[in-house]
DNA sequence: GTCTATAGGGTGATAGAC
DNA sequence: GTCTATCACCCTATAGAC
């Protein structure tokens, strides 16, 4: 792929990634994705029609590193409890939230069926995986939002605390259904 | 208070808390608050220095409003578990997420001490609440997670079957740990 | 209190030279 | 492929008349 950037195309879509993961889709401008790309305006039109089009390539391309992240905790070794744990507990950048989750408070986002899917798609997968674990739909889906709330509270209180909390206690309740 | 909504200020606060509600705090702008509050730009500018102090306001109220909300299920009659029952699947619009948890993704928000400061408090106020009831901080932190976690799923979904799922599967959890 | 006029800068995109 | 020029419009706010 793009692993060393070099080619101005995959530093536009990099840099669209990092700006919709910092500041979302409606706080995200063209002209500041080519200056962070360090590519002029003329290069960008001409490898993407636009916003948009940049918009989904970046979001596909962060869904599928989170699903490859969440597959080698999930897919390790140890109990249900153990891997359910690794993923909850590896290693993140809490205040900064889910690149993935944060879009989806995006009134544009939500409202473009192509930016939405991959968004979907993600969550679905997550939950699909989850519930091969914990044997439950329901509470592989309170699993994930533990996560995605998680994160939302951290960012509340500018501190990692609710967050760790929450993880905490999801385990801790796991723990008494999963053997 | 403005219950009417007859003097200007007020119909102000009303529709800049409608705008941030639906697309943030980035996403609204001034000439579109004082479009629906049907009020002209020097009206707007009289009442209030800019957007900043008018995004206070609204969110002050709309934090206000959410813990009277959260309260009357709270306070209610029953068992601690019927009381959390009430407020987790009490009538909301999921599909148009949490108005206080969905400012928490805006850049420009948990910059400002201003604006971020309700937010925490609301988070805060609700997980000692909810630390009273289930009687352990990390999985009262949990339930408030789950909640705000809720949103995010269905929002990413277009659908309110990941948030009923999330509630279903935390209420199952948590009656394992309640008497 | 409310109105219109004006301003300086940004947005998202197109055009055409190189 | 990349660059600069240009565009119509929006953003946030100030000024000053009424």
């Amino acid at each position: 792929m793009y692993t060393r950037l070099v080619d101005t195309r995959g530093r536009l879509v990099e840099s669209t990634r990092e700006l919709l993961w910092e500041r979302g889709y409606v706080g995200t401008s063209p002209k500041a994705i080519q200056q962070r790309a360090g590519v002029g305006q003329g290069s960008m039109y001409h490898h993407f029609s636009g916003k948009p089009e940049l918009a989904v390539a970046a979001v596909e391309r962060s869904a599928a590193e989170l699903r490859a992240a969440a597959a080698s905790c999930l897919d390790g070794p140890g109990s249900a409890l153990e891997r359910i744990t690794a993923y909850l507990r590896r290693e993140r950048d809490v205040l900064k939230g889910c690149p993935i989750g944060r879009m989806t408070q995006d009134p544009d986002v939500v409202t473009s069926p192509e930016l939405r899917q991959p968004l979907a798609d993600t969550f679905t997968w997550l939950r699909d995986r989850l519930t091969e674990l914990v044997g439950d739909e329901d509470i592989a889906t309170t699993v994930l939002a533990t996560l995605q709330g998680g994160y939302v509270l951290a960012r509340a209180a500018e501190s990692v605390e609710p967050f760790d909390q929450a993880i905490n206690g999801i385990l801790a309740l796991l723990a008494r259904v999963l053997d």
